[in-house]
DNA sequence: TGTACATCAGTGAACGCGCGTTCACTGATGTAC
DNA sequence: TGTACATCAGTGAACGCGCGTTCACTGATGTAC
């Protein structure tokens, strides 16, 4: 069924060795930025020689694409586990938590300062409505029937991007508030900006997670 | 007093040729990120050669610290001004968005994406400090004795951020939730991930300045 | 099992590019007497 | 007011660098009979 081709030795190794250089490509975007990503020198710390990397990537392009798609997909999959795993709101917070400071250049690739020219291809815009449709399942099972806000009100008047999700306004709401608020924390926390503060971050998510749950 | 001599007809010059560097990277940065900004560039459209603008900075570094720098200052000035003119929180958070809108560049400077290497030298963590104690100010005025909550008081022991300011602790959490909620629903803003979901960010904004200001 | 052929991974040379930065120099602008 | 000197803005050549990418080629790995 899926076109995955793994069977033949040759392809194996193919797939492997991809999965090598984007390995490396994460790295050196940990150490350096998004920005810096070559790939002539993943070839070098490779052991091989630049050239040889085309047989694997079309280009540098490709290879970006790629890791965003690669990050958008880890955050689904993390995401729609937790919720196949029963976890509620509170429970896909903490996951989100535990994914992004795991993994924080895959965060700032997905939810980070967008690269002026570019545009996601479209598959990716679709894993990124998986996640809001596993978000907005969770906020439709807390309190199912909590009174409409005024802006949930307005959510409901355009709400295109939930899929033909059946959620009511007040999830909607939440579910948006959800999003907000933890990167909010999580984002600054991630860039450092709470580091010379003193207090302690996960007490923060702790405290903004409480207060969604707690709805006003 | 200050030390801006402004006096000579050459340092006028001086300062408006920094000016216009400062200028043109603005507009690189919009069109193509922060990382793609070149001296030899900005020199080549200001119509004279690249080593030219050594005379002006130091090199490509300064050139960006001071960019930064000049983004926290942007940022301070417009706050303090609003609070000088007798905003109270939610005005300051209406500047702030309004700020955002119009230099997006300077937000994700401030806010964005760190680059794994930089450390911001110690002034710019001063005005960092100035726009936070402009906050407290404002979250103080606001119902000076609210109770304090789980992680308010959690700050109260850890406040050394507020540089000895007088402020609650129920004061020291709002301040600290209007900055990272603001910030969560103003950063996917300019990022340009609520583009294809048809609501109305500002309204967004609006709920949630709302909801804070409500307070639980 | 062995031979003939096709596939494909990886190499090394090469191209053009733009970058940051240095240096010695020219020429204009200001200053001192 | 005019001359002599110092200051400093801007130039053009040059250095070394690493980048993405192409191309013709070698050599190993798999496939077909």
């Amino acid at each position: 069924m899926a076109k995955t081709d793994t069977n033949t030795p040759r392809e194996r190794y193919r797939t492997q060795v991809r999965a090598e250089v984007k390995e490396r490509a994460w790295e050196q975007i940990a150490t350096a930025g998004a920005s810096a990503l070559s790939l002539n020198a993943i070839a070098k710390q490779m052991g091989m020689s630049g050239p040889a990397l085309y047989r694997y990537f079309a280009g540098r392009d490709e290879l970006i694409t790629e890791l965003i798609r690669d990050a958008y997909r880890s955050l689904a999959d993390t995401v729609q586990a937790a919720s196949a795993d029963g976890a509620d709101l509170a429970g896909l917070a903490h996951v989100l938590r535990r994914w992004a400071l795991e993994h924080p250049q895959r965060y700032f690739l997905v939810y980070g300062t967008p690269v002026p020219g570019y545009h996601a291809p479209e598959d990716i815009t679709g894993i990124s409505s998986e996640i809001m449709a596993t978000l907005l399942d969770a906020c439709a099972q807390l309190v199912p029937d909590s009174p409409a806000t005024p802006f949930g009100v307005h959510l409901e008047d355009h709400r295109e991007w939930a899929q033909g999700h059946p959620a009511q306004p007040a999830a909607l709401h939440r579910a948006v508030s959800f999003w907000t608020r933890m990167h909010g924390v999580l984002s600054l926390e991630l860039s450092g900006h709470f580091s010379g503060m003193g207090f302690d971050p996960a007490l923060l998510f702790a405290a903004e997670l409480d207060d969604l749950l707690a709805g006003s």
